[in-house]
DNA sequence: TCTTTGACGTACA
DNA sequence: GTGTACGCCAAAG
């Protein structure tokens, strides 16, 4: 496993987001910006699809958008399923939203 | 090939 | 704080 088949920009999403620690939170923006996709849309997009695969290896849960909000939860099966993982994790969520969501955002630039 | 859509983000009124 | 507009780029029809 010394290369990866391909570095289309969703590997590079996938792997990033496989990165986020256990009671943390990440955004598209952050994953974005670390990746230089120019798009958060890109990183939305790829966990969409990551999501529909049934790649419950990748913890899209623990991505939100920059509000802290869990905007993609009507992706995920059940929808609730994203708010237990999180809270799961120790991550408060209010009204589908990240409470202590600036201590628990985490950057991929942490990897550095 | 063109148009529309989308788990977003920033800017502005 | 809220609503509107634009940018961003890939996939689906």
């Amino acid at each position: 496993m010394a290369k990866m088949k391909k570095d289309s920009y969703y590997d590079l999403v996938y792997y990033v987001t496989r990165q986020i620690p256990i009671g943390r939170v990440s955004t598209y923006g952050a994953i974005a910006d670390y990746l230089t996709l120019g798009s958060a849309r890109m990183v939305g997009w790829a966990l969409t699809q990551s999501n529909q695969l049934g790649s419950e290896d990748i913890p899209a849960h623990r991505v939100v958008n920059r509000k802290g909000e869990l905007s993609g939860r009507v992706h995920f099966k059940p929808p609730s399923k994203m708010q237990t993982s999180l809270e799961s994790e120790g991550i408060v969520i209010k009204d589908d939203k990240v409470q202590d969501f600036k201590t628990c955002f985490w950057h991929p630039q942490e990897l550095d």
